[in-house]
DNA sequence: TCTAACTCGATAAAAAAATATCGAACTATA
DNA sequence: TATAGTTCGATATTTTTTTATCGAGTTAGA
């Protein structure tokens, strides 16, 4: 893997997609697989995936054959950090909340150490504890990384909060635009920016249909 | 608006967050606003805060006073389409699907019609209907947007039937590379390549520090 | 009225991302 | 051993996106 390149968003998006079909297909007991399979199964350009893999691994590509699958998966994985164990706290246990204490996607990328929320309670067997605690559990348990779950108007105050108790990495699900440190590595979820990305999607398709032409 | 052009991705995506803030000022009775503070607000370059806004409205803004708010408001909010009604089916009504059927953040942009589960039940006063009723409910109320939350093994077989009955958009929140005609607008809410990204950016950021230099 | 401090939009430049071209390597089959 | 069909990676090109420059309009205060 070469170092100290930056990968673009662009790439990293792409990243866990490849993932996702090399483990597919490894489990189907595939060995090698060409950059041109991967980019139909994500309707990519093959010339891309190639400059992709070529970002995190070094020349592993056989002419004729394709990439050796599992070193494959091994360099993404490392590129992407999967080895270290990631541990967050988790702020706001309504359904969201709840949705993501349960998922089972992250495997060993995340690990939701505690949840906080505004009224002490119980999600299946965690005990999710009061909010009032929330600082205390960071600091004991030198937590990092914190899901923020919590409503709108709430959100700013609790990520203020978060960033003096010395956490570094904000996944945001409130339709906020929240304002941090540059410092700060914030990724936010919004379901409404997507949603209306989506829409808009389906509207220009539709006019190309001929439907709605104005 | 300028007709048949159409906005790129990256301008799409923050549309919705101009929006937002553009509505919070208007709620502190503030009438203009200029790209400069927009963009201060974002993180993001004032040139680019104007080229976006010149796409979806004509020369509004006025030098050395900025843009009228509400002029822009529904100047994006006609370009994104907010004004249809758009109404969707949700399948899968998890906790992740309930806190879509409860999520308060949609507005007047997405309205869910009508949810549907492998097991009939309860949400709130909603009714889940079983999903052997979910190709006639789709007929009969004449849905075309899609929202799917079922488990990862189950969800490309739900799209396919989808797809047969006329459903034209998409909203994937399972963790897999759903494959679509290439008719059908698609949009992948993909939690576990969103944490993955956040989690390279972190060990960036990291790096930076000087924390783990290898 | 004059000046300083903003702001805009049009055009130009720079940076980043996606795609194309092409020679060489590998496989499989006749 | 040919030959056709893949595939790779290096380099070049195109396209897209972001940022810079600059002349001109607007406001506010001296």
């Amino acid at each position: 893997m070469k170092e100290n390149i930056s990968i673009s968003d662009a790439t990293l998006k792409r990243l866990p997609q490849y993932l996702r079909i090399l483990k597919e297909k490894q489990s189907s007991n595939i060995q090698c697989i060409s950059s041109t399979a991967i980019a139909n199964e994500l309707q990519l350009n093959p010339i891309q995936v190639r400059k992709d893999l070529a970002l995190i691994s070094q020349s592993e590509g056989k002419p004729g054959v394709g990439f050796e699958i599992s070193g494959l998966i091994n360099n993404i994985e490392e590129s992407l950090g999967l080895n270290n164990s990631n541990e967050a706290i988790l702020i706001g246990a309504g359904r969201l909340g709840q949705a993501l204490l349960n998922y089972k996607g992250f495997e060993n990328r995340l690990n939701i150490r505690v949840a906080v929320d505004s009224e002490q309670k119980k999600c299946d067997n965690k005990k999710i504890f009061h909010i009032k605690k929330m600082e205390d559990l960071i600091q004991k348990m030198n937590i990092h990384i914190a899901i923020i779950t919590v409503p709108k108007e709430d959100a700013q105050n609790v990520c203020d909060v978060l960033v003096e108790n010395g956490i570094r990495a904000i996944w945001n699900f409130a339709p906020v635009n929240l304002k941090v440190p540059e410092n700060i590595v914030l990724k936010n979820e919004d379901l409404t920016t997507s949603i209306s990305i989506l829409l808009k999607k389906l509207e220009e398709k539709n006019k190309n249909r001929g439907g709605k032409l104005q």
